[in-house]
DNA sequence: CCCGACTCTTGGAACGTTCCAGGTTCAGGG
DNA sequence: CCCTGAACCTGGAACGTTCCAAGAGTCGGG
């Protein structure tokens, strides 16, 4: 027998499907031996509660559904850090799901999970549009980490994206730059669109408007690799600098610009965004913008569970200040 | 109301439940007229099928749970990849979640999964003792991916460990180098024991079996950084080439090296294990040793799936042969 | 005009839990 | 020796599906 029920271990202990379902769940009312026979029959027989009987029954599973918008990011990875971190401090477990960077796919992983009946979703960095969002979100209370949204309904945390790329921007032209290019993430992630328009208020409000060149790169290291193949393609009228749309691409970048033999900063500046654990370290030391990846996570959680006590009201959202981290990625451009 | 039931649907449809069900599942009894009446009030009521019901009463959940010993190491992404495209392909799902490179929290992801009745396990490079998986095991199939294992009733895909950690140091041995040590991955990993021993066995071979040093580190960043910096703390007794036991730590290395002022492979040569796609850019351009990550993931399904539909007969085991990829950070030692 | 065959549709049982209302047991007070 | 209340235990209904056996129409042939 491959699932050993309730009954099973009921009928072996002795005692009705009641007490067994009192004992599983660690209920004080309950002699002490029948409890012991209870757990006995249980080892024996391997008995592992049926949690798909249960949450239909209790109509909660104690699960919640975390979207990824791409596994491959460690940035990601580092808010779903938060997130397990934070449902596990609440007495619920985590359940992830890729989205593939890819929006049809993403939309189907939302389908499952709903359909699963997780109590929540929490998406980090969504491709997914906020129409859609909301009509998931009938389904269940949704949370978005790391791409702001409006709306009612769907909650978000999320650092200010505009702000901080603004920020790299102003830093860069204090080093001296003027012909500073941007590699954007596509218009499909929210968080890509931002940055990109804090990167061109920037150039504006430096009066280099005029020398403004978004590239059209990806969220991810080949995205990147390529957009920078084809800025360095553009010879003598290159950029000095390059502002990223987020650290993942800006390694991809740096690949490119090693595969050029040129150097950084002597030849190029290079910027990201997100402060990923790798762009830390000496050999990468990249200058970047830090957002405070696990608390986010942490925090969406909880809003997440604010909501599934209290489905009224509107939803909650959270805008963190970015923080621009200069590491020697970047420096003067070449004289 | 928050969740429409098929009932629901059926009373606005003016059809019985079953009908419901038979639309839902796209069954071609059904006649044209009653399909779009269903259709159409599944669609107004919003109505989005209860797979806990359904798999409550099959007692199969189409879907796959799929552990990660380590959320944050870019090859076990890799690896996800390919399950979740696996099981995409089979019609099923997969569902993921982080084992935070520790093992209770690891046997308490088993354990959730098995609740769920997932309907099979892929652990991806677990930490989980053989009894443990074995144990584990009677309650549903499960398949171990990136980590040889010797069981009748747990299958593996794995590479030859052994054979290419062998590699990684008869590669150096032939550049010049004597003086070898290796970071390894701690005891808790089988592909750590494994490529420690490969490493201890080529040593041997080589006949520089008194020049061995396995220093202390993990399958992390900060693992390999730590590890490095205390390898360079040697000072002239230190090794002229480190053979990590991961390409995840070998960026932590290369940060610590970078840290300490010194070139690779000028004074030191540096080389890894799983080829991820990071090592492969030329900024990194780390020699390692190619695992076909997304293939084994796959793999790893197909034996999952064979696997459920015949539970009887010993497991399979894959053991697919290592690659060698020399690039850059090798070199002949400092003369 | 009935019969059989076929297509489409239906109600009820089952899945493995939780929860509730109520049952049993037992010690102790009157 | 009965009654009461506390402590412990139990059976049945419910959760939202699927599946099965069987019912209701329809149609063509005899």
């Amino acid at each position: 027998m491959r699932h050993p029920t309730i009954l099973d271990v009921a009928e072996r202990a002795g005692v009705s499907k009641s007490l067994v379902s009192l004992v599983m769940r660690g209920s004080p009312r309950v002699s002490e031996v029948r409890r012991k026979a209870v757990l006995e029959a249980a080892e024996e027989l391997g008995y592992r509660p049926n949690a798909v009987a249960r949450s239909l029954v209790r109509k909660r599973s104690g699960v919640l559904g975390c979207i990824l918008s791409d596994l491959h990011n460690p940035f990601f990875a580092d808010v779903a850090d938060g997130i397990e971190e934070g449902a596990m401090a609440h007495g619920y477990r985590a359940l992830l799901s890729s989205g593939f960077l890819d929006a049809s796919r993403e939309a189907a992983a939302i389908d499952t999970l709903l359909q699963l009946r997780v109590d929540g979703l929490l998406m980090i960095g969504t491709l997914t549009s906020i129409r859609d969002l909301e009509r998931a979100a009938q389904s269940g209370p949704i949370v978005v980490v790391a791409a702001a949204v409006r709306s009612r309904v769907v909650g978000s945390v999320a650092n200010d994206d505009v702000a901080g790329a603004s920020a790299v921007v102003d830093h860069l032209v204090e080093l001296g730059h003027r012909r500073i290019a941007h590699i954007h993430g596509g218009d499909a992630a929210a968080a890509g669109r931002a940055r990109r328009r804090g990167y061109e208020r920037a150039m504006r409000r430096a009066g280099f408007e005029e020398q403004t060149l978004s590239v059209r790169g990806a969220f991810t290291e080949s995205g990147g690799r390529e957009a920078m193949a084809e800025i360095l393609d553009l010879g003598e009228r290159r950029p000095t600098a390059v502002f990223v749309a987020n650290d993942y691409a800006a390694l991809g970048a740096l690949g490119a610009i090693a595969d050029a033999g040129l150097e950084v900063p002597g030849d190029i500046s290079i910027a990201g965004y997100d402060n990923i654990s790798i762009a830390q370290t000496r050999a990468v030391s990249l200058t970047t913008v830090a957002q405070p990846s696990a608390a986010m996570g942490q925090m969406a959680v909880e809003m997440l569970l604010e909501r599934l006590g209290d489905e009224r009201g509107t939803a909650r959202h959270v805008v963190l200040p970015p923080n621009l981290v200069v590491r020697t990625s970047t420096g003067p451009p070449p004289s």
